[in-house]
Order: C-alpha cells, then structure tokens, then sequence
RNA sequence: GCGCCCAUAGCUCAGCGGAAUUAGAGCAACGGCCUUCUAAGCCGUAGGCCAGAGGUUCGAAUCCUCUUGGGCGCGCCA
C-alpha cells in the first residue's frame, strides 16, 4: 500500500517534471508514514514540504498542484493538505484488506523481502575464547548475533555466520597446564594451583577424562614440575599483591610442561581440552537457538601459513618496520593512537598478526559485507583493524563492527560478579535453565545492542510473566485457541478462500488498524535488517500482539452469522501467520497453547 | 589525560539519518471488565523542563559545541 502510494506521487512529481512545473528530484528521499493520530488518514507524506525549497514554492501550493495531477485511482478515497504542507491520504476499505490474501499466499515466508538482492554477508559473533562455558554476558552477543544472521536472510542476503576459534597463543597454554596440575593432583602429586589458572570444576572433569583414558602416562613428579618457577603472586586481605608474579609464575611451569611431557602428551591434553570445551560451547549455542555455519580456527590460520602471508603482504606494501628487535605495523598512518607489534623480539606473534591475517582470509573469501559483531570493551580494536585491511590494499568499507554493549548482571541490588579464571560465573546454561530459552533470547534481542543494559537475575526468574514475550506469545497461542473452539462449537471448518471472499465484512475501526499492521511487517524486516537491529521486530510484534488482544477483548469473533464469523477468522488466522514469522526471526518458539 | 558508547516516567526501555499547538510502551500505583472464543488479557487514571547550557532552522528528545554524570578502552595479553 505505501508501495503504491509512493508509486503514485513519484509518477505523478515525474508528470509535473516533464511539463516543467518542477525541478528534478530524488524519488527515495519521497517518504510515506503513518499519522500517529488516526483522524489525520491511513497515510501522510511530507513531499510537498520536500521540495519546496528547491522550487521555491509554499509548501501548500506543491501539495496542491501535486494532487490536482494525481490520476483518478478507485483505491484513493481522499487526498488533502494539512498543516504546514502534509498530504494526508486516505485509501478504500478494500485496499487495507488486501494484505491478507498475501500472507496466506506466502505463508511462513510473508515477510521475507528482497532487500540483500542476494549479497553475500558474513556474520561473525560470540567468538568467546575456549577457555571456559559460555556465561551470561556472551549471551547478549550470541542472541543479538544470531537474531541479525536471521533478520538478514529474511531480507534477501545470502548469509554465513561465523564462530572465530581463539585456539592458539598463551591461554591455551594456560589451560593446557591447569588441566594437567589438576590431573596430577588427581594421581596424588602434591601440587599448589597457580592463582593464574583456570579454575572452573569443567577442568577437573577433563583432568579426570584424561586419567581414565591415560591412566598415570601423563604423570611427572611435583618437584619436576615446580622445579624453577619463580614465586606464585601473592596478596594481602585487600588484595594488593605483596610479593611474586603470577604471570611469570605460570608461564614458568608451562615451560616445565613442554620440556616434561614432550610435545606430543602436551599437545594430547591440549587438544583434549579444547575439545571438550568447544563441545560444551557449542551444544550450549545449539541449545540456544544460535547456529553457526563456520567454526574458524586461529590456529588453522597459522598452520596453513595465512599469518605469514598476511605480514608478507603488509611488508611488501611497506606497512612494517623492525624496532627494538619486534615488528610494528604503522597502524598511525590509517588513524590509530600508535603502532602496533605484530611479532614480539621473543618470534611469537602477537594476537594482532592472526587478527590481521583472519580478515584478510575473510577479504579473500570474497564476502560483500563482512559484519563483526564485538563487546564493546573491543572498541578500541577497531581503528587498527581497519589499518590493516587498508594497509593490505583492501577496501574497509566492507567490514562493519557492530558494538554490543554489556549486560550488567545483578541479583537484587548487588551486582553478579563475572570472572572465568576464578570460576565464578553465571553460565549461559544456568541462565537458560533458569529463566527459559525463550525468554532469555527475547529478553537480550528486545534491547538495542549499543544500549547499556541491566538484567536483574532475580526479576527474570521470578516474576517471568513481566517478560513482554509472553505477551506476544500468548496472543499467538490465543489466535490458536479461536480456531481450537470453532471445531469444538461445532461450527463449519474455516477456509482462506471463504474468508477472502468476505472481507467487506470487517468494517470495525480495529480490524482495519490490524490488517494495516500485519501489511507492515514487510518494511519491518527491511528496516531492521538496514540498521541491524533486530529489536525493531521484536517491538513489531508487542505492537502487533496489542491489536490482537484489543481486538480479541472487543469483538466475539465466533458468531452465529457464518459470513462475518469466517471474516473475522481470516483476519485471526493471517495475524497468526505474522506472529508466527515474527517470532520464528527472533529465534523464539510460538506455542499454540499456554 | 586521550578515545569510543551512553543519559527519555519510580524501574526497564522504544521513539525508523527532523515535522502537524497532547513525547510512547511494559512493570510498579490507582479505578473498572470474566454465566460467551485462554483475565499471562482488555479499558481507564495518575506519572516526564527527554541530564544541564548554548547553537543551527520554519521546526530539535532527534543535528553541532560545551558541561555534568555513568560504562568501556588506551600492553612486545589474548
């Protein structure tokens, strides 16, 4: 409908050009809205006020001239000029209605748009390092993530999502070695825990793994393994260190590891961990609805020699320079605060060469738009990425980084601390086991993701029926329920095709006010796949839901009179399908019953 | 100190790169509505100097500057 309308101005503004009344114009800047007050039409456009300025004419008088030329359309009631220049527009009961017949057409797929024209996109998000379960403050990014992926492939693009694996560098290490002291401990080696190492009860369960399936092959005697590692850090009640360095105490003990296990048994416990860990992530994302396509190892990008040529590139292009006997990309030239290393004087490569040589992989994967979703505690990352993809020669516009801001968790009034080496987190699982799938998913995805949030555990547990998606979810179930009692009322088996047919029927203010509604959800879709944000569905469909229960509460929609009853369950019966698709983008399940 | 994000009702948040003398929801508060399709609902009342101050214009919660208040970031860590 708005299509049409905006079909109409233009061709008749084109009109009005040719016999040069005015000058030329740019058809997309032409908008249709919605009046928020009903008495003002169906629709309004700010056209005239548009341009007037270029052609120097009051805003009133364009509108005029502009409606003088409309061609007679059977579908346009009325069109009149309001305040400072509006046309307000409005259209037949019939036209309105129209919707209807299209969400039947297309059933789950109403909605779908053909904005991405099928561009490729590559989605990437959570990329949470695999050192330990997913919490809850990965759960904001992993929904929002998920929810973009979805609201993107409904609007027409081709798109991959992508879990970045942080399975090389240090930490792993790190976790390599608190598994192994954990599993040393388990064979009766008297060994202290670095206060650096990963504590969660998830690496005694791969410590205890590995000496069922190991026996003791693994073990190596206490004072071997401690034998030169400097002094543990150690604090006083207020936490201030008084003495040793726990990151040198730690990184110690994996040189002890290397040397004592040999790089195989090393890389056993290794590779024994991550996996374990990355099995528990991913059936925790599976278990959430989230659903990646790729799962991309860093270290595949160092084994297949991409960080090699990633720096190659740079060094070619004159990009690195050697000081102090590391390597430093000139990332000031593309507007960072200074220079960066990318190989340390000790030959390992920072985390920035992967970085660098994972999005030239991406570049080179030949994505349109590749979209990285971040915590925003990544912000300052941004500048020297982007460096780099130019500095390569590349086009940085086709990178996008989405910032989620952080969820700050709170029980009550006391804030939920988060910290994985210590082991006291709330997981993502508890979380959904606690407060549901669903409602977490909807909860997260209601928010925009560059808004600051709180989540108050408490609250969501308790008083779940606060949660707005029961709301929407109820009055889907409620759409069920009508066509659950019209066979139990004993009444004729509704059809689309009757119901279209009837459609003059529907003559109340609200069943017009819904019809426009559900006609919408297209633009929705398109709207919140432009600006990636997914929440604009999610309050689509309290809006939505708000019409259905309005409507529900104030109209019997099981009447005697068998042409209005099947017209009022056709209007029931489309609101369903839009509820349904909503949802269904949005990741969370639409019962039929509650 | 520098940079990024943010500030809207008691609380949690919308407000589509500006518009029609009344800024919206939900929750919390108050008052109505179940002998008819699910009351996890509906209808109504009350509640806001859109952090503050300037500026741009026909018009600013929305754009610009500054101030205040909060979150985050500024390693040869990942």
């Amino acid at each position: 409908m708005k299509q049409a309308l905006h079909t109409l101005i233009v061709t008749t503004l084109h009109t009005l050009q040719v016999r040069g009344e005015i000058a030329p114009f740019d058809e997309a800047s032409i908008k249709i809205e919605l009046p928020r007050d009903k008495s003002h039409g169906d629709f309004a456009s700010n056209v005239a006020m548009l341009l007037a300025k270029p052609n120097a004419l009051n805003p009133r008088v364009l509108a005029q001239k502009l409606i003088d030329a409309f061609p007679v359309t059977e579908w346009l009631v009325s069109a009149e000029i309001a305040g400072p220049g509006f046309i307000n527009f409005r259209v037949a009961a019939e036209a309105k209605f129209a919707v209807l017949a299209q969400v039947f057409q297309k059933q789950s797929d109403y909605g779908r748009v053909n904005l991405g024209e099928g561009r490729l996109v590559q989605v990437e998000f959570v990329s949470a390092n695999p050192t330990g379960p997913l919490h809850v403050g990965h759960g904001r990014g992993a929904a929002y993530g998920s929810a973009l992926v979805s609201v993107l492939r409904h609007a027409g693009y081709q798109v991959e999502a992508e879990y970045y694996v942080n399975d090389a560098g240090r930490q792993m290490d790190i976790l390599t070695v608190s598994v192994w002291l954990r599993y040393l401990a388990l064979c009766g080696e008297q060994v202290t825990f670095p206060s650096n190492g990963y504590q969660g009860d998830y690496i005694i369960t791969t410590a205890r793994a590995l000496l069922t399936e190991q026996g003791d092959g693994l073990r190596a005697q206490a004072q071997a393994v401690f034998a030169n590692v400097s002094e543990d850090q150690v604090l006083d009640d207020a936490g201030n260190v008084l003495r040793g360095d726990k990151e040198q105490h730690i990184d110690d003990i994996i040189v002890n590891a290397r040397a004592l296990l040999g790089a195989d048994k090393y890389r056993l416990i290794l590779d024994r961990v991550l996996h374990d860990i990355l099995s528990d992530i991913k059936e925790d994302l599976s278990e959430f609805g989230v659903h990646f396509d790729n799962w991309f190892s860093e270290r595949s990008l160092m084994d297949t020699g991409v960080v090699d040529a990633a720096l190659e590139r740079l060094q070619a292009n004159g990009q690195l320079y050697e000081q102090g006997g590391a390597i430093w990309f000139r990332s000031t030239d593309y507007g960072d605060t200074k220079d960066r290393v990318v190989v340390r004087d000790n030959g390992i490569k920072t985390y920035f060469a992967s970085d660098i040589a994972y999005h030239y992989n991406k570049l080179a994967r030949g994505y349109d738009k590749i979209i990285n979703i971040w915590g925003s505690d990544h912000h300052g990352y941004i500048p020297r990425v982007r460096g780099a993809i130019k500095a390569m020669g590349e086009d940085d516009a086709r990178l996008m980084v989405l910032l989620v801001q952080f969820a700050v968790l709170y029980r009550g009034t006391e804030k939920a601390a988060m910290s994985t080496r210590s082991g006291q987190f709330v997981t993502l699982r508890e979380l959904r086991e606690e407060i549901g799938t669903d409602a977490t998913r909807f909860f997260y995805v209601m928010r925009r993701c560059d808004q600051h949030m709180d989540f108050d555990l408490d609250l969501a547990k308790s008083k779940s029926n606060e949660n707005p998606l029961f709301y929407i979810q109820y009055a889907h179930a409620r759409c069920c329920g009508v066509f659950a009692q019209l066979a139990v009322k004993g009444y004729a088996h509704w059809q689309a095709q009757d119901g279209l047919a009837q459609l003059a029927l529907l003559t109340e203010e609200s069943e017009a006010e819904l019809a426009q509604k559900l006609a919408q959800f297209p633009e929705v879709i398109a709207a919140a796949a432009r600006d990636s944000e997914p929440h604009q569905v999610a309050y689509y469909l309290k809006d939505l839901a708000h019409l259905l229960h309005s409507y529900y509460n104030n109209t019997m929609l099981l009447v005697d009179d068998d042409d209005v009853r099947t017209a009022r369950l056709t209007l029931i019966a489309a609101t369903r399908i839009v509820l349904a698709n909503g949802l269904a983008v949005l990741g969370v399940s639409a019962p039929e019953r509650m």
